[in-house]
Parts: structure tokens; C-alpha cells; sequence
DNA sequence: CGACCTTTTGATTGGCGTCAAAATCTGTGG
DNA sequence: CCACAGATTTTGACGCCAATCAAAAGGTCG
């Protein structure tokens, strides 16, 4: 139901030390957690990572539809993904919405924000999450202490930015089914490489929890012709979707249908 | 003709102390510049400018159709934009474009690259442009020695990622008329703010080198639609664009079609 | 099992693209 | 200052892709 909030589901935090998490099931997430934190502090000496786990405030879980942080409202972390998805979005008056990124795991949410501070975009929980949860009062701190994050950061941004470029120029200059050929692919390629479990090299398939909506909302289309579509997809034995799993069945004549510049794939 | 490409648009570099520009020039206009850098520099102690003044390689000059760097060539060299227009581009293999960014007095080009290290758009002069150089390799060189400046390029990523997903939301949701009065209402404010001496507050406009091709390439319409959809705004007196002028006559009613929530416009 | 969500299918409509030609503007050289 | 070529804008006719409305079928979860 977009466009309506409940406040109720936003930011239900659970601090590590206050929650219903024990210490020992944290050391061990915190440890996986610091290796997906490898995108923003990957470049660190490895003595410092410690420190980045002080200045990690908490861990937080969100289910199915929860928010993690709103759109116009100050925000009070910014997160970096351990597992699940999460779709980032804006809203328009009406209740329309453009879904413009699936976080992943490994992705670092909200440290894009208006001048103002507050959020420019609305994050849901797609799936089941959980997130390791920074203090944007500590992003200073952070910074102030290990200011190769601050590059880091401007590069993974840039990353981010080079990403919505190319899904604007998907959304505004490619019909139906090239759109869905592309975010298929890029689907795909994204969860086989920040998601690995997600993935069967067998048979080409990753899992997929999005509804037909979801894709509807990010590609600029209705739910129904994103159904006809798909439909076309299916029949022409290019993809296959149902159940939460998606496989790709003929990628190289997805990447044709979508306009896909194979040099672009190789550099995901 | 898009996708069809001149090599020897690319990159007419004139250094400082070889080209035409005399010294004395040159030295003003790095003064010029000075001011002009804030936006990357702005939190820099000022005792530091004169350190940026001596790593900024060169001063370039571009004239309407150059080409400032091309998708998929490593570029030399990043630019702060001194005056003029420039258009971001990606180009698809039929040679179908879209831009989406027009780069005003103060931006800076060039710092957002795929991960190979190559441009991920183009970047064509519009109208005729002066630009500081500054030469990639120098950039580290730069961060290593002002920390400082990492942040702040992170923190204008961010901004103009924040501009590329409202321009997503615009072009995937809207209908022509509403994408019309979003992108004239938005450049209106960049110029206004960025290239006070193109604004007049008299008349309530600026000075806009367009072409319908170039909105319609930015906005994912044809310009035969873009002409007939202006027409109507022209027709219902909210806009006057004409002689490489353009004018709001109804700020009020634009916004409201252009469905712009008012406080967003407050941000800019 | 029943309520709700998601997907599918059909019929119809409309916005925007396409093609084409005329009109207007712009800049350049004679 | 005019003439002319090329670029840009305007206008019309027509077609198609995707939206909309509506309803049925299939899935999912409590």
C-alpha cells in the first residue's frame, strides 16, 4: 500500500547489547559482518578494522515490508547489508513509486541524503534483513579518524551513481521487453556476485523474491504488462520465474534483447 | 549525428603556458576559478587553495560540439566547468542518447568512471566552455595530501546522485507535460544558483542554448513531441523559451504540474 | 479452509513515436 | 546586406506500445 505509513514500522532498533540477540551469536555475525564490509573499507590496514567494529553501533533485523528509514525524515544510521534485500525508492503524491536499486548484501544504504540531511529515498525490507547499523554521528568520527574511508565512499557512490545512470537510460530509451531483459540480467549478475548462496551454478538460478509490482515499480511499467511481457520472455524460452527463483535459460540472446553492451557485463 | 564520432574532437587541450591565453589572462582567470572550486573545496583552510591552484594542470577552452572525454576512453584528465554548458551523455548502439546532466559553471565532470578506470558517458561542450583541468593522476596526489577533499567529492557524488534518481523518478512516471515543467522548473533554479550573470530577475529568465532535441534526448521523448507538448505550456502562458531564452511566466502552476514537491525546490 | 495477495487474460483507450513535409531560424560567405 | 545551406521547429496523419479497467484464476499464509 504505498504512499500510506505506518511509523510503527520504522526503525524498530534492537541494540546488540540490549536485544534479543546473545553475545556470542553477535561475535560471530560481527565477524561475518566485517568482511562485508569490505566495500567501504576494503582499502584499510587490517589493524583498523577493529576500530570500525567499535564504531559499529548495532546490529538490526527488519522483515518482510518493514522500513528501514524513511523519505524526508532525518535519519538516524546508515547501514551496511548482510543479508537479504532491500528496495530503495522515492514516491510521488499520488502513491506511485520508482524503485530505483535492490540492495544487496554487502551494500551500504543510506549515506546518500538530501542537502538538508534528511532521506531522499524511502529503503523497505523486500525479504527477511539483516543490517549492521552505523550512527551517522559516528560517520565523522569515523572519517576524522581513517579519512581513506571518505575516498572509499566517493568511489562507491560514484559506483552507485554510474549504476542509476544506466537505469535511467534503460527506463527512458528501451521497450518492455528490453527493459525486462536488462534488469533480469543485472539481477542476476548482482546476487551470483554479492550474494553467492543465493545462487545455483547448476542451474543458473538465483533466488528472486520480487513480485511482478516490485519489477513493475522499477522499470516504469504496469504490473499487468510487466505479466504480458515476462509471459513473452518465458514462451520465447529465454528466462524462467516462478516461486521466488529466476533462471536464465539463453543469456547471451537476453543480453541482444536488452542492448547490452557485453563489455558493460564483464566490468560487473 | 550521434554515434558517429570525430577523433579529433577529442581533447583540443591547450596548456596554460603554451596556448594562446596570455599570463595575465591566465592569472585572472585562476582567480576567477579560485572561487569557482568551492564546491569541491569549500572546507578547505583557505591557506590550502594556493596548493590546488598549483595541481590544476591546465585551462581549456571547448567550443559548441566539442567533445570534453568519450564513453569507454580513459580519460586524462577531470574538470571543474569556469562557464558554459555541457551535456553528460550515454549513447546507445543505434545512436539513440541520453543525457542526464547538464554540467553549469561550478560542476564538476569526470570523477564518476566505471570500474576499469574508463568514462562511463561523454561529455559535449553546448554551448562554448572554459574549464580547469585538472589531470587524474593528481587527484590522488590531491587526496593524499587534503584528506579533506575526499569527503567533499563523496558529498557532491551524492548530490548529483541524488539529482540522477530524481530525474529517474521524473522520466520513468510522468507524462510528457509534467517532464516538460519538472526539467524547465530545475534548470531555471541550477542557473539561477550556479550562473547568476545568465539569470536575469527582471524577467524571470535565463539564458538556455537547448535544442528541443537536446530536452527531448534528456527527458526520453521525441522532439517532435517535445515541440507540440512546449507548445501547449507556451499556449497556457507558463513558459516562454524562444531565441535561446527561456522564461517562466507561471512558477506557481509549472511546479504543481511538474508534480515538484515544493519543499524539494527549497533544497536547491 | 478462507482471506488476501499476486498473476493472468481480455477489451479498450490514449499517449507518444514515426514518417514526412513545410516553415522558420541561424550562421556563413559572397 | 543579401543569399543560401543546414539546422531546428512546426504541423499533420497514422500506427503501435503500453496504460487502464475489469474480472477470473492461481498462490500463500494464518
Amino acid at each position: 500500500m504505498p504512499g500510506i505509513i505506518d511509523p510503527g514500522l520504522i526503525n524498530p532498533i534492537q541494540l546488540c547489547d540490549g536485544g534479543k540477540v546473545s553475545a556470542k551469536a553477535l561475535r560471530i555475525h560481527c565477524r561475518q559482518c566485517k568482511v562485508r564490509h569490505q566495500t567501504l573499507f576494503q582499502n584499510l590496514p587490517s589493524a583498523y578494522l577493529d576500530e570500525t567494529d567499535r564504531l559499529r553501533d548495532s546490529e538490526q533485523r527488519y522483515s518482510t515490508h518493514q522500513l528501514l528509514y524513511l523519505e524526508n525524515v532525518q535519519p538516524t544510521h546508515f547501514y551496511s547489508l548482510y543479508s537479504g534485500w532491500v528496495a530503495l525508492y522515492k514516491t510521488l503524491g499520488d502513491g506511485r513509486r520508482q524503485i530505483f536499486k535492490y540492495a544487496l548484501p554487502g551494500d551500504w544504504l543510506g549515506f546518500v541524503r538530501a542537502p538538508d540531511g534528511t532521506a531522499n529515498h524511502s529503503a523497505e525490507a523486500i525479504t527477511d534483513v539483516q543490517a549492521c547499523a552505523f550512527s551517522v554521528c559516528n560517520l565523522d568520527t569515523l572519517i576524522a579518524r581513517l579519512p581513506e574511508i571518505a575516498m572509499q565512499l566517493a568511489e562507491m557512490t560514484a559506483h552507485d551513481m554510474s549504476m542509476c545512470e544506466q537505469h535511467l537510460l534503460c527506463t527512458s530509451k528501451k521497450d518492455a521487453r528490453a527493459r525486462l531483459a536488462y534488469f533480469f540480467l543485472e539481477t542476476f549478475y548482482r546476487v551470483r556476485h554479492q550474494a553467492p548462496s543465493e545462487y545455483s551454478a547448476n542451474t543458473h538460478s538465483i533466488n528472486f523474491p520480487l513480485t511482478q509490482e516490485h519489477i513493475g515499480d522499477t522499470l516504469g511499467l504496469t504490473n499487468v504488462h510487466v505479466s504480458r511481457m515476462l509471459k513473452q520472455l518465458k514462451v520465447d524460452g529465454l528466462i524462467d520465474c516462478q516461486q521466488r527463483r529466476m533462471t536464465i535459460l539463453d543469456e547471451a540472446r537476453l543480453a541482444e534483447i536488452a542492448e547490452i553492451d557485453p563489455a558493460a557485463i564483464i566490468r560487473h
